[in-house]
DNA sequence: TTATTTTTCGATAGACCTATTGAAAAAAAG
DNA sequence: CTTTTTTTCAATAGGTCTATCGAAAAATAA
């Protein structure tokens, strides 16, 4: 028999767990109807429950909306910042990064396209934090470009700033879209979009 | 004095003049506030008039919507369907489609944005018209692609399909982020996105 | 000016939505 | 089985929103 220390453990977790179904109906609910236009009725009927059961969970809507975007993100800075300082060419950090950036699809799909859709309903206050994260998340995209400029991996010409927000914004699509195609995973559509982004369309003659 | 056929005219005139006046603030608050986050009083609150004086303009909020969506689209396809036809390579053609795609952000900013971020929101009788547009439309845009490669334009490892939504979607974001890079005008960022598309970031060699 | 048409408005019905509250049901502990 | 704690619920206050309606105001015509 558990002492009570432990007990209250167990039962924190098993909250924790049923907290986690109801972020995950609020994020694929978002992600379908967006924010402003899915209720919290709607939640709860995605669980099955009373809408005012819902309150046992969060206290409020944008407080369910600022949870799911924060999953949504989770992870993606330290990745990034783990592929930015790895010792390899910058053409490979570049397929690392948009693999990275695309392979939630995978596992977080309803998180990613709230994520990506919502954050800007979150009122100023929640969003700055997200804010903060992004910035630091695109400088850090935007260096991969700069070092391979440095590096003679990319031409001097490369527009690292624009060209780092067009990629994040073929990334950031995906999830819209990934349920259509089947017939690419994940990895594949990364290649294509690193392949793209890379080698051009024009036919190259030396390799 | 004109006629009585002149006058019913000049009538209707300044009904549409007024009229368009009402759909620009509709696209704007669309544009800033989401289709479901945008209430008919903001619309009103835009013109400085009363929240029920809009119905004498359009009969419902979804109308409003779907009139926003097909002003945002408006001369696209045909636009296209011109450059695809055009006597040129397959590389100069993607340059004006991605120029086509782009340029309405200087002129119709809220409409654009709209049709790209609300058109999801319109009830699905409403969105049929539409939708058959867009697919005609990227039906369309990849045919470049895939002319490109029948005549060796393009690498003949291209995805098409693949491609062609990748940069839809660079496009689309541009009037989301327009505003806060004055020193792009839409034709140097519709250059630096076909430069990207065509070139790749990679080194070339003999160029 | 007076009469007619166009445009705007105030008031409101009817619906929906968020968040709260106290109580009931379910689960866990003793 | 009884008590305690956790979880769910029904009911609802208080607010907002869309769309309608008849009347008022403004513009135009006679």
């Amino acid at each position: 028999m558990p002492d009570g220390a432990a007990r209250q453990v167990k039962r924190k977790d098993k909250y924790r767990r049923r907290q986690t179904e109801v972020f995950d109906a609020a994020a694929a609910v978002f992600a379908r109807k967006g924010y402003h236009g899915a209720s919290t009725g709607d939640i709860a009927a995605e669980l099955g429950i009373a809408q005012s059961s819902l309150y046992y969970y969060f206290k409020s809507k944008d407080e369910a909306l600022e949870k799911v975007c924060l999953q949504g993100i989770k992870g993606y800075v330290e990745r990034l910042q783990a592929i930015v300082t790895g010792d390899v060419p910058a053409d490979v950090k570049i397929r690392e990064a948009i693999h990275n950036h695309i392979e939630p699809v995978n596992f977080i799909p309803d998180y990613f396209r709230t994520f990506v859709g919502e954050l800007r309903y979150l009122p100023s206050n929640r969003r700055q934090k997200l804010n903060n994260m992004i910035a630091e998340y695109n400088a850090l995209f935007e260096q991969i470009l700069i070092d391979g400029i440095a590096e003679k991996t990319f031409t001097a010409t490369l527009d690292c700033h624009a060209s780092m927000l067009m990629l994040i914004a073929q990334c950031n699509t995906v999830p819209f879209w990934f349920g259509q195609f089947e017939h690419y995973s994940s990895t594949q559509l990364a290649t294509v979009l690193a392949d793209n982004f890379l080698l051009g369309a024009l036919p190259r003659r030396n390799e």
